[in-house]
RNA sequence: GCCAAUGUAGCUCAGCUGGCCAGAGCAGCUGAUUUGUAAUCAGCCGGUCGGGGGUUCGAAUCCCUCCAUUGGCUCCA
């Protein structure tokens, strides 16, 4: 006998080599139906692999990430078999679950799978679903594993094959398809009840451009058809809320072929909601200490020789532009920094300087391949909020500190909860191909850690991940399609001051080297604002709504009132305009609401009477009726709020 | 850049396997209506069917090519 100990701690006693499943069924048959794997002793397992020794026990199910994963994973092969079927001789790379369900990448030769093909894969994979496949571990030798997939021609399996120790091979069966795989997989192909197979992308050969490129084909799949109906209805939620969709209708920004792709043109409303979020910035960074700075578009070729970015990037820049006489090169200036450390020394500087905080809105332009340029989250000019702190090795933390101050300040301003903070820091088995002392990185990467565990947040640290020049800190936020994006970054650089031979003069009377951070709280404007709409749908916070107020006269006999109202709002700062339109009141309302201005004054013989406005808010309703100052009063609290 | 797909009026889209002058709704303009909390009515204007080339008696529709966009891959100072 064996004791199983449950999540609850309760211990139970089974023969030795009980299945998982056959713990669940004595337990209820509805918890059988429903369970998908199993958490033994830590490692998650098949439901039908026996349990020979005492161990703890987790049954997991459709709710449990790990119950997904093995679902989604399973249908993985099941969609394999189908392919295998209906394309006889298709080759297969590998084909694990992701986050939301997942893919297999498949050589199919010279043939090609497109959209037109999903339903048949789909009816197909539903067909083999019902016959309840089960899925059977097999355990073989690396000789077995090779000959078999030898035979098969599958040179990608072959290849992963070589990689594995022999002994720790295993094959899974289900239906007409076998595959090397570590599992686990569900007990059978009965649970896979809905099936969506998403999209159809190239993918190379274990990411190496160089190597052939195989179809990846990506799916979805559910216990219940309920299930897949509610993803593809929140799915259409989320393609609402795409800030391309959401920028064109409330005329934020634009792109023109003429004047180049990944490009973007900020139209009048866009560019007053950038300025807002800069000017928040700029105050908030003055009572930092920080010191604007402006620098040009273009810097010399040999700038950035210098900087060491044109020997790793140059290849991948826009082409550098001459002089017509002289033939001087110039290039677009990828990032700030060469040029803010061109200030730092055009005078000596002494400790008593330092921190200097040099920071500009820097508009940078960095080539990014055609198919990779994405709406605003990824394009080939943009501006980021920069700037640059020179310290003192021993400042390091301080200043990290105050940067993380002003990140959360940001975030808390505009309601940004769903974050994620990642720290970088070296590979620790490959530290030669890091730049800088390793008393230095320990001191900096002690700071960060030190400052991210005070700060209370939820951090994610990724060793190897760091730059080779500094460790370094991001903030991840996901857009409306779930898809992760840099925005804030904090990081710290030892290079830069080498490379420009950097110096201050301690109080020791000693030249030093200062520490260089560099941060951008945003990122960039174009990105930040292209996640900022997807999280409010493109119902900005009042501060920074391109349109405050609108003002709604009833008729055209209440216009005059109207803009009354008008001049009074505007003396006090508000933003606000009147819709002189010749349309009913129900028309006013409903095109107010659908270019999201905050509130709407209805105004009408009432309200003219009383000297009041009626007070509507977006996607709220009716307030009820104010005089015009506790209106202001109310629309300045609002504000004062961030 | 690579794989797959898309591109019809300012916007959203219809136009099936090639065949009467290419359609609708919204937006815009004009007029009527003078309006009370999410679309008043009528008329008008608006399209080299992304650009170029080809097949055909005939192309928005089929083929080639270029451009742009979308979903991925790769990369991101």
């Amino acid at each position: 006998m064996i004791n199983i100990t449950f999540p609850d701690q309760t211990i139970r006693q089974y023969e030795a080599g009980v299945t998982p499943l056959e713990i669940a069924r004595g337990i209820s048959e509805g918890l059988a139906r429903n369970v998908l794997a199993a958490e033994v002793h830590g490692e998650v397992r098949d439901l039908t692999r026996p349990i020979k020794t005492s161990a703890s026990l987790r049954l997991l199910t459709w709710d449990d990430p790990e119950g997904k994963a093995t679902m989604w994973h399973s249908s993985a092969h099941l969609m394999a078999e189908a392919i295998e079927h209906l394309f006889p001789g298709a080759k297969f790379g590998i084909g694990p679950d992701i986050e939301n369900g997942f893919y297999y990448d498949i050589d199919l030769g010279d043939r090609v799978i497109s959209e037109d093909d999903f339903a048949r894969i789909e009816q197909t994979m539903l067909q083999f679903a019902r016959e309840n496949q089960h899925f059977n571990r097999r355990e073989v030798s690396k000789d077995e594993a090779l000959r078999f997939f030898g035979a098969k021609g599958d040179e990608y399996k072959l290849e992963l094959i070589e990689d594995l120790q022999d002994g720790e091979i295993t094959f899974y069966e289900s239906g007409r398809f076998t595959d090397l795989c570590r599992g686990p997989h569900l007990p059978d192909t009965s649970f896979i009840r809905a099936v969506k197979i998403l999209s159809v992308a190239g993918a190379y050969w274990r990411g190496d451009i160089k190597r052939k490129q195989l179809t990846r084909l990506y799916g979805i799949t559910f216990p219940k058809k309920k299930e897949l109906d509610e993803f593809l209805v929140q799915l259409e939620e989320a393609r609402k809320r795409d800030h391309r969709r959401i920028g064109k209708d409330l005329e934020l920004f634009t792109f023109s072929p003429q004047v180049g792709q990944g490009l973007p043109l900020w139209l009048p409303r866009g560019a007053q909601l950038r300025e807002r979020l800069e000017q928040f910035l700029k105050k908030v960074q003055k009572e930092a200490g920080y010191l604007p700075v402006i620098t040009p578009h273009i810097g010399n070729v040999e700038l950035y020789k210098l900087s060491g970015h044109y020997q790793k990037y140059g290849q991948d820049s826009f082409r550098p532009i001459s002089t017509p006489i002289e033939g001087e090169q110039f290039m677009l200036k990828p990032m700030n920094c060469p040029h803010h450390c061109e200030i730092y020394r055009y005078k000596p500087r002494s400790y008593r300087d330092l921190p200097l905080r040099l920071a500009e809105f820097g508009t940078v332009y960095r080539y990014e391949q055609s198919g990779e340029l994405h709406g605003l989250t990824r394009v080939r000019g943009f501006t980021q909020d920069d700037a640059h702190i020179f310290c003192t090795p021993d400042q390091v933390k301080e200043e990290f500190i105050g940067v993380m101050d002003i990140v959360m300040k940001i975030f808390k301003a505009l309601d940004f909860k769903d974050f994620i903070t990642q720290i970088s820091l070296r590979d620790k088995n490959n530290r030669e191909k890091y730049i800088g002392t390793e008393e230095n990185w320990e001191r900096a990467e002690q700071a960060i850690l030190e400052v991210a565990k005070d700060s209370g947040l939820n951090t994610v640290i990724e060793y190897g991940e760091a730059a080779f020049y500094g460790p370094k800190m991001d903030f991840l936020v996901r857009d409306a399609l779930g898809r992760k994006w840099q925005l804030g970054t904090i990081q710290v650089d030892y290079n830069l001051p080498e490379r420009f031979d950097l110096e201050y003069t301690g109080s020791d009377n000693e030249k030093h080297r200062p520490v260089m951070i560099h941060r951008a709280p945003f990122g960039s404007m174009e990105r930040f604002v292209a996640v900022l709409i997807e999280h409010t749908a493109g119902k900005f916070p009042l501060w920074l709504a391109p349109d405050q107020v609108i003002i709604l006269p009833v008729s055209e006999k209440f216009e005059k009132y109207a803009l009354n109202i008008f001049k009074v709002l505007n003396n006090s700062e508000i933003r606000a305009l009147v819709d002189e339109r010749n349309e009913k009141i129900g028309r006013k309302i409903r095109d107010a609401e659908m270019n999201r201005i905050p509130y709407m004054l209805i105004v009408g013989e009432k309200e003219e009477r009383e000297n009041t406005v009626s007070v509507r808010k977006q996607g709220e309703g009716d307030l009820g009726s104010y005089a015009i100052n506790a209106f202001i009063e109310k629309i300045d609290n609002e504000i004062s709020e961030i």
